[in-house]
DNA sequence: CTGAATTTTCAGTAATTACTGAAATTATAG
DNA sequence: CTATAATTTCAGTAATTACTGAAAATTCAG
């Protein structure tokens, strides 16, 4: 198992890519060589072709286990697993979406809403609360957006992001048929989303 | 300057969560304070509230400005540096995506164009090669799709993200104008989009 | 200019995270 | 079962990253 210059470039790309982000270099270096290698891969092949050691790998694979990256099978007459990365580049980045916003932006919701429940105990508690209301309005309108999204088929995930702003025509179409209807357009989600949970019992 | 308890654990919590990104937990803990603050602070304000040295705090707030995600000004009277964190959530938003985008994808996309101009010299580079277009394509897709809802106005995006997939309807619905139109209707971008830019010759 | 106030830099150190090799555990062919 | 192959765990160590205090640099009022 060596790897082409192409290949080892996409690599070691990957390798401080993921440093960047919470992931270190290690696991960036594995998927990259699983993603684009041809067949799946063992552990040592996977030690052998990035030079590290079998523990390293191993743990390594099970860091990108826990983000639903790899895939794993058995070869007939082998014993050893055998690891890939999904073929659908779709796939792939919404697991990635999903896992990311599972760990990253689902706990600060939740805190946020915890803090938002409590009555502000004075002026500048309440200005906190403010700007905390703010942050939390926002992320949760981008996380409800993103699971209504999720559930779109890639082609047409695809065509929506290919028209670009050009929605924002239909949104103006649908106000003028809404006026012209009198007001019997499908509704949006407007209402749902401005639920008021997230406003406390103000205390003055 | 001490925190009530309420800031504090807002304050806590962004330090953690600032370490699962790329950033420390230090820059995480000063920008989350700035974000809740009422009123600009200084670096001796911050280093006191945060319990971190005067040179921490300097270094922190150097990364939040390289992140564009601060805002400075002066008092009268007074010849220290006052720090803020901008006021509109959906500002903030934007500049992060921007800059991430700048730091973490646009380096990969030009990786992966330079990558996939070489003809590929055998079978297997041809295959990693398709990888990387997949990769490349998708990438490309979704930065023009970002640059363009981030010229939309706050309000707009927030209609559309409110909207969900209801948009998808007005997609059906175009579709079904165009055919009866005859395929004079408003052109998607999809033409564009479609460069063969990232389509080496193939060397067989 | 001068000197005090303020901010930045940076070498040294602390803390954290990554990695390894050896040992333990698990799985399976015979 | 038993023996061996394969994988995981983990204590120790290496490498990296974060943080501090002291010194240098910068800013600006007088």
């Amino acid at each position: 198992m060596n790897l082409t210059p192409l290949a080892q470039n996409f690599v070691l790309h990957f390798g401080e890519m993921g440093s960047r982000w919470g992931i270190n270099r290690t696991v960036g270096q594995i998927y990259a060589l699983l993603y684009v290698s041809e067949r799946p891969l063992n552990a040592d092949e996977i030690a052998e072709a990035l030079n590290f050691s079998r523990s390293n790998v191993s743990m390594g694979l099970k860091e990108l286990e826990s983000w639903r990256l790899t895939k794993l099978q058995h070869l007939p007459n082998d014993r050893r697993e055998y690891f890939s990365a999904p073929e659908d580049v779709w796939a792939i980045f919404r697991t990635l979406a999903e896992e990311r916003r599972k760990r990253e932006i689902d706990p600060t919701l939740s805190m946020l809403r915890d803090a938002l429940m409590a009555a502000p105990s004075n002026a500048e508690d309440r200005h906190v609360q403010q700007r905390m209301r703010e942050m939390h309005d926002l992320i949760e309108m981008a996380t409800m957006w993103f699971n209504d999204v999720q559930k779109l088929e890639p082609e047409t995930l695809q065509q929506l992001m290919k028209m670009g702003t050009r929605v924002t025509k239909f949104l103006e179409m649908k106000d003028k048929l809404k006026v012209v209807a009198g007001g019997r357009a499908t509704s949006t989600r407007a209402a749902d989303a401005e639920t008021p949970s997230t406003q406390p019992p103000q205390s003055n």
